[in-house]
DNA sequence: CTAAATTAAGACTAATTAGTCTGATATAGA
DNA sequence: TCTATATCAGACTAATTAGTCTTAATTTAG
C-alpha cells in the first residue's frame, strides 16, 4: 500500500514542489526531474502530461525546454495537486469503510476521523506552493 | 483509491467490530456476515482465514459453526486488524513519498503530517472492539 | 451413519495501478 | 536546413489488489 495518496500522485506532489522551488519561469526537463527525486521517466512524463492539460503546468518542447508551473506558485497547493491526480474522495469517505456512514448514520469513529480528515485537508490548503518550496530550501531539508 | 486502508482491511474492520457485537462466544457464519456487512462471500472467508490464523479470530465448523472474536473483546483494537492486514508502515511513511524524509530531513509538511499521523494512531488504539461495538448500537449508528 | 452446513485451502480471473516503450511532433541552435 | 533535445500520445507490459470458484475437511443434527 502506498500510504493516503497514490504513487503517481506522490510523485507529481515532489515535482511540482522542485518546479516551485526554481525561479520564475525558468524550465526543468523529465530528465533532471526524475534524476534529482528518483522517479521512473516515463513515468514522471505521463503524470505532467496529465497536470499540463489540466493547467497546472506549462510545458516547452525541444532543447532548452521542460516544464514549469502553469500559474502562479502563490496560487497552487498541494490540494491543487491531489485534486489533479487522485481526486478528493478521501475528504467525503469513511475510513472503516462503511458506505452509510455519515453524521446521521456514524460508524464508531466517525467523529474523530472527521477531525483528522479535516486536519488533512488543511494541511493540503494552509500553504502554496511557493512557501513550502522556500521552507524546503533551508539546509536539512529533503529537496 | 481506497481511503488509507485497503479494501480487505476496511472489510475486516467492519466484521470484526461487528463479531463483537454479538454475546460473549458466539458465532456468526460467513454468510451472515456478508449479508449485513455487504460484502462479497468468498473475499471475507479468506480474509477470516487469515485472521483465525494470526489469533485475531476463532472458528468453528459445521452447522451452527461459524466466526467468533479469538481473544477478549477488551484486548482487540482496530490496530490490531489493520496491523494484521495492512501493516501498519502508515506510521513510519512521508505523506509526499520522500523516501528520506525524516525528523533531520524533513520534507515540507513533515511536522503537520506527523501530528496527523499519531492522531491516526490514536485513533486506532485508543478504544478496543468492546467499546466501539457497545458505541455502535446506540440507535443511529451504521451498524 | 448420513446429509447438510460450515470453514479451509488454494488456484483462478478481473480490475486497477505502476511502469515501459515507441514513434510523432515541436523547437532551438549550428 | 539539419540535427539534437524535448514534450506528446498512446499502446503495451508488469505488479498488485480485488474478487470468484472449486474441492476438501470438519462438525452437527437427524
Amino acid at each position: 500500500m502506498s500510504l493516503i495518496f497514490s504513487r503517481q500522485c506522490e510523485y507529481a506532489l515532489q515535482a511540482v514542489v522542485f518546479l516551485a522551488l526554481q525561479k520564475e519561469g525558468e524550465r526543468v526537463s523529465i530528465k533532471d526531474l526524475t534524476k534529482k527525486l528518483d522517479i521512473p521517466y516515463h513515468f514522471l512524463a505521463k503524470i505532467f502530461q496529465d497536470l499540463s492539460r489540466k493547467g497546472l503546468l506549462e510545458s516547452l518542447k525541444g532543447p532548452g525546454g521542460g516544464f514549469s508551473l502553469g500559474m502562479a506558485a502563490r496560487d497552487i497547493t498541494l490540494f491543487h495537486i491531489v485534486e489533479a491526480i487522485d481526486g478528493v474522495d478521501f475528504t467525503q469517505k469513511c475510513v472503516m469503510g462503511f458506505a452509510e456512514c455519515s453524521g446521521k448514520h456514524p460508524c464508531a469513529v466517525h467523529e474523530k476521523w472527521a477531525a483528522l480528515r479535516d486536519g488533512i485537508y488543511s494541511m493540503l490548503v494552509s500553504k502554496d506552493v511557493a512557501q513550502l518550496a522556500m521552507e524546503m530550501k533551508k539546509p536539512g531539508y529533503a529537496l
